[in-house]
DNA sequence: CATAAAAGCTGATCTAGATCAGTTATATAT
DNA sequence: ATATATAACTGATCTAGATCAGCTTTTATG
């Protein structure tokens, strides 16, 4: 029997539903039955794959919808009145962003694809509406924005206390830990933004991120090969994060 | 009429209900009718005044409630495993903490009295049971984790990007703000927390917010006298926060 | 009220990481 | 495949703010 004939026979858009979604125990979707899946299913837009560069917003866009990454990478900055730009999150798939423009209406960030990406669309006040009869899918949202500020309190002390190697110690640890927790390897990964973006995000120049790293792989922690990052010394890198450096 | 006897015949506790209470306009209840506002009363606790150093949570402890304050400030505070704190925020009148616990179920930050104040506690069960039966309510609170979100952000930017000037005057600035919104004047104000928490606050040492604050009272931007501040030159501090130095 | 402790200020020195400058490698376009 | 732009790396130098040290002022305590 031809495989390609079966896989035929099966609607493309089979697998572009929330209840088959290998994403739907990571996203707002987690907690919920195949009912309320369903619910929650008809109010999502899938999108085409979005390529390295487009914008799934503008800060200062009218809020609309929240997004939830179904593959791919996605970074989202800040932009001063002196048009000095801050990175303030890479999100991954399960993802949920967005939610912090509902307070002023008004998108907060900007939010840029940094490789080819999909992502599911919701409108924030069908959503909202759901929220009423799905105590569930109310709960989570709550979740997902409590976290979201637990991360930045994390960030901040990263910022305030850490030195750059921690910090960047701190970067990979928890790039690994996201990726672990998504199925994939937690030591092996490619990173899908630049040395800049890293440490626009991290608050260090280009320079101390490349030094840092070139020193990181000289004490045999981890092996860099452009984007290509493989960790070799997990409990060394831990280590680092706290402030040791033996 | 002796006016003594006269406030002895209304009960203490009558201006103790969220529908007399001066913040009902700041805190969770903005937006709540005066039915509604009773039944988030019904929840309310409120505590006799609490001493400075008081704790309202430890990191770690089991996640009950969540707080409004009355009067009064506070300060909030991770702790990392090899002890250093960091503090993640000052709070005043009307504003609402304790939310970021609500994915793990866990206080994740320390809550400390700066000063004499009173807060209103909410259980967040019951909290969250009653945002079901009123929507503004619900509401409300994605709109307060959402804007605690964004205000996190925007710390992200200056612990990234900003010099020690351009900090202590977008703190400065910050207050003024925050205490205009309150009702309190925005250009004389005193601070609540110690040099040193400012300085932990803003990823700076104690010396540095010393000298900042010296050289902004000798450019007659402010005047600072222990801790009670004046600010004499609002635009010049606006323009320091965005990079200028003129 | 006296006294100890804590908070705050200021000067001198040091250093982590920024800045500047140049090279090499990679990705994109022709 | 070749040219060009972009990203990444590395060395040399500089500097903002940390660290160290000593002093003064304010606050807390018996």
């Amino acid at each position: 029997m031809n495989q390609n004939i079966a896989l035929h026979n099966i609607p493309a858009k089979s697998d572009q539903h929330c209840c088959n979604c290998n994403l739907n125990s990571l996203c707002m979707a987690v907690s919920l039955d195949m009912t309320e899946l369903s619910k929650l299913d008809d109010i999502v837009d899938r999108s085409k794959p979005l390529s390295k560069g487009d914008m799934l917003s503008n800060q200062g866009d009218d809020f609309k919808s929240v997004f939830a990454i179904k593959t791919g990478s996605i970074k989202t900055y800040i932009t001063s009145c002196s048009g000095e730009e801050q990175i303030t999150g890479f999100y991954f798939p399960g993802d949920l962003i967005g939610l912090n423009a509902i307070d002023s209406g008004i998108c907060q960030d900007s939010m840029q694809v940094l490789e080819t990406t999909t992502v599911c669309q919701v409108e924030f006040e069908q959503l909202d509406g759901l929220s009423t009869e799905l105590p569930r899918l109310r709960r989570q949202l709550l979740k997902t924005m409590s976290k979201e500020i637990c991360n930045e309190q994390h960030m901040l002390q990263l910022l305030a206390k850490k030195n750059a190697d921690e910090r960047i110690a701190t970067f990979l640890l928890r790039l690994s830990n996201r990726f672990k927790t998504r199925g994939f390897s937690e030591t092996r990964f490619r990173l899908s933004m630049s040395r800049h973006e890293i440490g626009n995000y991290l608050g260090l120049t280009v320079e101390t991120v490349s030094r840092v790293l070139t020193r990181l792989q000289k004490n045999d922690y981890i092996t860099v090969e452009n984007k290509e990052i493989e960790i070799l010394d997990m409990k060394a890198l831990l280590n680092l994060t706290q402030g040791k450096d033996d």
